[in-house]
DNA sequence: AATTCTTGCTAACGAACGTTAGGTTGTGTA
DNA sequence: TACACAACCTAACGTTCGTTAGCAAGAATT
């Protein structure tokens, strides 16, 4: 049954270069003949593989939903101290961006220009996810492991500076991504001053 | 000379609809038709005042370059610690932010959909705004002030944790833009930890 | 009163958009 | 050998795009 052109290749490979196109020229300023040109024929060849450019972009973005919030199960242990679980939550989600910063990018900046039905769906996601952050947050400031900061302020900030990495990742740099995400985390927590 | 209807008061009205749409919808997901109807007009009327679609978005951009600038110099003092002039710097990064959200938005979102010969001008002015915050980040670990972080990591960590709030301030809300820096400030260099 | 300026209109241009219909070719399977 | 199917084609659809041309009405200026 199975050949060896694996069933499905080249609409993976439709995937990965409409999220590389996404990410440069973003969703509404690619067009599916831009699409099809990166893939080396017509538009209305694309068709055969793909239901809709809309159906492209919920791919991207409900994939990157899923892949954010396994990452965050995998490391969820609430018998370490706040502190280590946000570590962790935090080098899990750096860990998410790294493997794929096209898809992040899409997943970050996109998502907007979903319909109304999925981007209700994507934005509760979306919310879910950032809640456990903000609890993680609200428990250290109880127990005392964080200063009384605003909770809502810092999550955002933590979200923020975490983001950014997708824009400057490359696979080969000097650094892994588990190192950004500690060294991240150690900005952080432990702040720049000396 | 000048009477009540001030001269390019209509062309100014343009300029801010237009940038709450591009914050809104994205500069290429906004039409000039989706311009002309917030404006109340046909579209081919908004050329009675303004250039062109792309003249909108460098106005815009160049706009905001230009006010973060005017902050960073208008706050330089060599006299003050690289901690104080870091935080100052940041206060007013976040000053110009708070002053116009959508233009910020669009600022920092849009501004990749210039043509190739303002883009590069405007990536340049960019790269030296951003130059100085690093050689802030860079003279202040020399001092031994901040300790030996990485300082391009950084340096793009405290913009990104700064260009986040356009996301959520409100004028009518609780902090004022110097309080958010200030807390901003605090954070990012103290660290969140107790 | 004559003139200029501002502000808007209708009509239309060529180009680009996402997508569908229907056909062809080559390859692996029954 | 017949068949099924993936992969891609050409042609075209209706729509929307940014923008221009030419004109009209009112207000401000001379």
């Amino acid at each position: 049954m199975l050949a060896k052109p694996k069933k499905g290749a080249r609409k993976r490979e439709i995937e990965t270069r409409a999220t590389e196109l996404f990410r440069k020229k973003g969703y509404t300023g690619s067009s599916m003949r831009d699409l099809a040109q990166v893939m080396g024929m017509e538009a209305a060849s694309l068709y055969s593989h793909i239901k809709s450019k809309e159906d492209l972009l919920h791919g991207i973005c409900f994939r990157m939903a899923d892949a954010f919030f396994s990452a965050q199960q995998a490391v969820a242990n609430p018998e370490l101290s706040y502190l280590e679980q946000l570590e962790n939550a935090m080098v899990a989600h750096v860990g998410v961006i790294t493997q794929d910063t096209a898809a992040s990018a899409v997943f970050f900046n996109e998502w907007r220009h979903l319909s109304p039905d999925p981007l209700a769906q994507f934005t509760a996601l979306r919310q879910d996810y950032e809640t456990k952050f903000r609890e993680l947050l609200e428990a250290g400031i109880k127990a005392g492991e964080f200063r009384a900061v605003d909770a809502n302020f810092t999550t955002l900030t933590l979200f923020s500076a975490m983001n950014v990495i997708y824009t400057w990742y490359k696979a080969e740099g000097s650094k892994s991504p588990e190192e950004i995400g500690r060294e991240l985390a150690r900005l952080l927590i432990h702040g720049l001053k000396h």
